[in-house]
RNA sequence: GCGCCCGUAGCUCAGCAGGAUAGAGCAACAGCCUUCUAAGCUGUGGGUCACUGGUUCGAAUCCAGUCGGGCGCGCCA
């Protein structure tokens, strides 16, 4: 079924065309001005500016050629201009029934699917999440979800940050406590231990006191140069050690993105492209693009057109002879476009990083090795502290994932006893609401911020739990779904859709929205739409049960009227929400 | 120095491919539970959209400049 805007959309393109103008001038929109109207068109006006003609009178001239018009319970003319368009209850009815009747509630798939990649997460070996690593997780496990949904081919990859210098250093690191371990030991043929020498605990200790001594100690940080060097060139100790690094952060951070709600279909990493990167750099010498520049080989990124502006080169190969982190992403670009075929690869990484994607970019366009693939950095913004700075603990520390997550939970469960609900629930059950609100909060509180602006993150107030909250939107979905149960034990059941009155018409027209509201957040790859549309239909849900009683209504069309109507409104926040990537309970 | 992003209500944020009277939540104040879950609903007050100029019939939205803030800028990732 073809979205309301698009219908409507087209409906004033071809009057505009059978007057004579182009039909982008129809576009159709939701009236700033519900007082006057449902729907707007201001072709008119930027019509008349382009053929120097009266906006109202070209206004006449389109309205006349309005067809059907048997859908229209008021179109009139206002202002310089403005068409204001009122569609008819029946025909809102017809297009709910529509879209109830649906699997994919009206929207449509899209004509042209695509591979897309998402490539988002971005979580660090040896390294425990934190709550820097938020963001890149819930948006783009929400981008994932919505373009998945709107019909295109969508791996997400966790594209693990397992390769480089911090690699060597933690090899250094615990050499310096353990050096007796066989992995140290270049005599030594094998087999290693199946065992990993260390836990996640160790590594996570290890990581910071390696990091920091190389930051101070210039021979430690050689050390973890050479050791890098060395695990690059396959030493079989450090890789057998390497193995169990990447092994045993995997677990934890399944663990982790799994409370989240959060899940990868490739849990690949930097190291994947590694073996990639000396042929690609091979060709790239072949092919003239590698130039030598200080010792180092670099890749030239003039502008080539006059909406590029100057940027540095992509440094291909250090003058050791090791990769960066370009050389990896580039390759990481080939590996996708040839294995998984990418038309498009989408990054979902801290806007910090918009200069080294542009080199990628730039240089993965230039050398070819992007192919047709499209490449798109989304940007996200830095988390702040209530002071504005960069968020920290109280006690200055970073706060981890899992902290965050707990807090957040017991907060819910404070909330529910305060409220005396669900003593009588099963434990289990208790336990899975907790987390659905818990983490249903905190994802609803970032992606309600547009993905782009830095936010302040304030875990006092995500964890409230009124107004325009998550728990807010599950608590509407919940009472939705207690009234089809309890609809259904009284042996009520949804009816045909009938026209709306003003009683629910708020509710009725929101409801003809979700194929553009979707269609809006996908092509700006925003969520926050999304959580905006959710907020709203969420509100006028709850208007609409403030002022109906639907179980003691006796009309019985009118009645099934009313539960089909709850009915899709749940069906279509419950999608809403899946986008977002949030989990409904069954009561709360 | 160069570049990127951002200044909207007391606070946190939407809105920005130009459109009529700039929205929401929180906070403040006033109401609504013998009725489908009050984590709810209704109402009131609160804004020179940082500033200046420009483009336009029309600018929070586009352009230029100024001020203020954040971030980035070749061998870490």
């Amino acid at each position: 079924m073809q979205s309301l805007l698009r219908y409507l959309s087209e409906i004033f393109g071809n009057a505009f065309q059978q007057a004579g103008m182009d039909s982008s001038y129809g576009d159709v929109v939701i009236s700033a001005r519900a007082d006057l109207g449902q729907f707007q068109c201001n072709g008119a006006l930027a019509a008349a500016k382009a053929a120097r003609q009266n906006p109202r009178a070209v206004a006449e001239s389109v309205l006349a050629n309005v067809s059907p018009r048997e859908i229209f319970a008021d179109l009139s003319l206002a202002g310089p201009g403005f068409i204001n368009i009122t569609l008819t209850d029946q025909f809102v009815a017809k297009r709910l029934r529509a879209a109830a009747a649906d699997a994919r509630l009206g929207c449509e798939a899209t004509p042209h699917p695509e591979a897309i990649v998402v490539d988002y997460g971005g979580a660090n070996v040896a390294k425990s999440m934190h709550i820097g690593h938020l963001r890149s997780a819930i948006i783009g496990e929400s981008i994932k979800r919505i373009l998945r949904f709107t019909g295109h081919n969508v791996l997400g990859d966790v594209h693990l940050g397992d390769w480089g210098l911090q690699m060597g250093m933690l090899i250094t690191e615990l050499r310096r406590h353990q050096p007796d371990l066989p992995y140290f030991n270049p005599e030594f043929s094998g087999p290693y231990p199946e065992e990993s020498p260390v836990t996640i605990e160790d590594l996570e200790q290890l990581y910071p006191a390696a990091s920091a001594r190389a930051k101070s100690d210039t021979e430690a940080m050689e050390q973890s140069r050479q050791a890098t060097a060395e695990l690059q060139a396959g030493r079989p100790g450090y890789l057998a050690l390497w193995l169990h690094f990447v092994g045993v952060s995997i677990a934890v951070l399944r663990r982790d993105y799994g409370s989240l709600g959060v899940t990868f279909d490739l849990w690949l990493g930097e190291s994947d492209a590694q073996p990639q990167i000396p042929t690609m750099v091979q060709q790239l010498r072949a092919a003239g693009f590698a130039e030598l520049s200080e010792g180092a080989e670099v890749i030239q990124l003039p502008p080539a057109s006059e909406d590029e502006r100057e940027i540095p080169p992509l440094i291909l190969v250090k003058s050791d002879g090791g990769a960066m982190y370009g050389t990896t992403d580039l390759a990481t670009i080939q590996l996708r476009v040839e294995e998984l075929y990418a038309d498009r690869i989408l990054y979902v990484v801290d806007a910090r990083q918009s200069l080294h994607f542009e080199q990628v970019f730039r240089a993965a366009r230039r050398t070819g090795i992007a192919g047709h693939a499209k490449l798109e950095h989304l940007t996200f913004g830095t988390m702040n502290g209530t002071d504005g700075r960069p968020f920290k603990t109280r006690a200055g520390g970073t706060m981890k994932l899992h902290d965050l997550v707990e807090l957040i939970q017991t907060e819910a469960i404070q909330k529910m006893e305060e409220a005396k609900i669900g003593a009588e629930y099963p434990d289990q059950e208790r336990e899975e609401i907790v987390r659905m609100v818990g983490v249903g909060s905190l994802k609803y509180a970032d992606l309600s911020n547009h993905r782009t602006s830095d936010y302040v993150f304030d875990p006092e107030k995500f964890v409230r739990f009124e107004g325009k909250t998550g728990a807010y939107l599950l608590y509407a979905a919940v009472r939705m779904k207690s009234i089809l149960r309890k609809a259904a034990d009284q042996g009520f059941a949804p009816g045909e859709i009938l026209p709306p009155t003003d009683a629910e018409r708020e509710l009725a027209l929101l409801l003809t929205r979700l194929p553009d509201e979707v269609e809006y957040a996908a092509d700006r790859r925003a969520p926050n739409y999304l959580c905006e549309y959710a907020y709203n239909l969420a509100q006028a849900f709850s208007r609409f049960y403030d002022r109906c009683h639907i179980l003691r209504e006796e009309n019985v069309a009118l009645r099934g009227s009313w539960l089909a109507l709850v009915k899709l409104c749940l069906d279509q926040l419950t999608t809403t929400l899946e986008l977002l990537g949030m989990e409904v309970p069954e009561r709360m």
